[in-house]
DNA sequence: TTCTAACCGAGACGGTACGTCCTGTCTTCGT
DNA sequence: ACGAAGACAGGACGTACCGTCTCGGTTAGAA
């Protein structure tokens, strides 16, 4: 059926993106029901391969979501703080639309499953660095004064994206992201207040 | 099996009462896999009892949990914007760690369920209705001077609260809520005083 | 998809039916690779239920093929040895070419798992038993005189019928069955003439 | 793991041994399910060494039966067929035994795989030829009287074999062996009485 | 008081997906 | 060139659940 020639007793390559690929286009199509036999068929697969390499069909779909979230990593540097925040609110959410049904497929998979959730929640941790890492930039300029902790503003940040994913409600677009960078940057730099 | 006696040819209010507390019973306990046999089972009912009067897995899980909810429903009036937050927050936040299997539970049924999702997003709304009652009372009293749209504040609460209900990478206690109320309030009222 | 009503939280005596029908087509129909999705799907039936009353597939088709031998049951008693013997190994041979497959198929899933092979070992001593019957009689009337053991010459007979069923290389008809017939009865009667 | 060396790009002479061996070990040790892979594995070969030799798992499973088979092949000419007859069936039930469940491995995989099969059904012709050869010189000495058909004969000998040995419900000793032999040697040499 | 209709516990049913196992093919790398 | 190793596509296995259906029994209220 496929014509993707074997690797011989070593990892196929080609097979493993094949699969997270498939992987993502089903979740991306939100034909609700995602089955391994499904990803397998898709990607000319034997559904003994994906068993192979990945302990549960969440694994996959995980691995999947973060190999394309790793593609959007920024981490701007302007020297500005409300600049910054707004940079990475925005390519953060700016993502989202996209990828939407492919974190909430994730995170349904998660959270009946622990191994995986443990997954979701080491990409969820890194996320929070990443945006740790430009508030403590900052601090480190002087253009921190606020008394909030960086905690609860970094939990702000995630808890919006992640509330409206799950929820939809509201937009996630460049205007709530500049909306969200300017609240934090004041919640942090509240004695600017002159403004 | 069951002592429960039948009410005839009328609806049983203790059957309908055991299956929504077995299945809060079971979202508890964390055991993963929330199976409709293990429900009925478990309230000593039958399966068609259940699907008498639910559509749906879901739905029976939702109610358990909006059951539940409703119990908790704080609508603080104190004059002050910060204490109404610290209130609505604290009492909001007390109740999740009980709760957080139950929602959790409940989240992951509705991702995969649109009909359910429907129910719980309607459940998520009236509790951001609350918190923006709140606000508008705030508003009224000419306690809110910041520009910062007020759904984004809602959804900077809220979302903070369900982030780290799925992740639990952080406390849901009463520092928390306190912290939250804080910033939130002096985002809104930042100009209020000179300061 | 079927039409076949259930019967309740009793067993569906339908279903069972058609499974064990479904069963013995696949087999008649030589189509090697019987497999219990194709008996299930066949009889209109999902696999669950298929495993919900016999152990394994070997087990189904060891029912379908007992329950077809049972139809053809002679007990023959004309008052002479060899027409006996005639009447139960023409109507014995008469049926195999009709179920060649089924019973070789099931002697294929019996070889490979040790309860079928018990349940197949009991068939084939009842029909034993059936043709000792027919023996015990014509000695108490008197026409056995050899002193061939009996064992022997119903293993002859069954073991004639089975060989060439398994290997096919020579017919299992009419005459086949009369001229077994005529060399037994000559065994086991060798006296009664001149001798 | 294995200890056998490599012969280089020539074939491996103690390879095909070994695969041989192993195969007829396994069935012998009547766990129930080969696979190539066991078979591979005990014999310290690849699966690929096998395929580049045997067609398919069944005529691996052959060539083993085969092979041992061959090691018991007598031809005796003792001038008397009833003596004859006794040493052929006493050799070839004296085999048994041993090789019940190679032989009984075999049948179940001829039974699946036509293939196999004919190599099965020729062995079996092969062995019936041998007892033909025994009966024609006893024909051509004029000790053949009687009017039973050769084939009947020949075929009551080896079913009783087959028989007995898949269903084991009773011996292949030599009494058997001998009383079998007596009644088909009376059944050819129904001369003996006036007759 | 008797009849009837709705409800009940129980569990079999058709169906879908799971995760495991095995076959026979293919490729790598070492001998 | 051949061997051991083992990944690969494919497909059947037997299990778990879903949501539907029927059974036989119970109870309430209408006749």
């Amino acid at each position: 059926m496929t014509q993707r020639p074997h690797t011989g007793s070593r990892r196929n390559e080609e097979a493993e993106l094949a699969i997270l690929r498939a992987a993502a286009d089903l979740m991306a199509s939100d034909a609700a029901p995602i089955t391994v036999g499904a990803i397998a068929e898709r990607a000319g697969v034997g559904k003994q391969t994906i068993y192979r390499w990945w302990p549960s069909k969440s694994a996959v779909l995980l691995d999947a979501m973060i190999r394309r979230a790793e593609e959007v990593a920024p981490d701007p540097d302007t020297g500005d703080l409300r600049a910054d925040l707004r940079r990475f609110l925005r390519s953060t959410f700016g993502a989202a639309p996209d990828s939407r049904s492919l974190l909430v497929g994730v995170l349904r998979e998660a959270l009946g499953d622990a191994a995986t959730m443990e997954r979701l929640a080491a990409f969820a941790a890194a996320r929070r660095e990443a945006l740790e890492q430009i508030l403590d930039r900052a601090r480190s300029r002087g253009q921190v004064s606020g008394s909030a902790p960086l905690e609860t503003v970094v939990d702000q940040a995630f808890g919006l994206l992640w509330y409206r994913m799950i929820f939809g409600h509201r937009p996630l677009d460049e205007r709530a992201a500049d909306d969200l960078a300017d609240v934090l940057a004041a919640q942090l730099g509240a004695n600017r207040k002159g403004r």
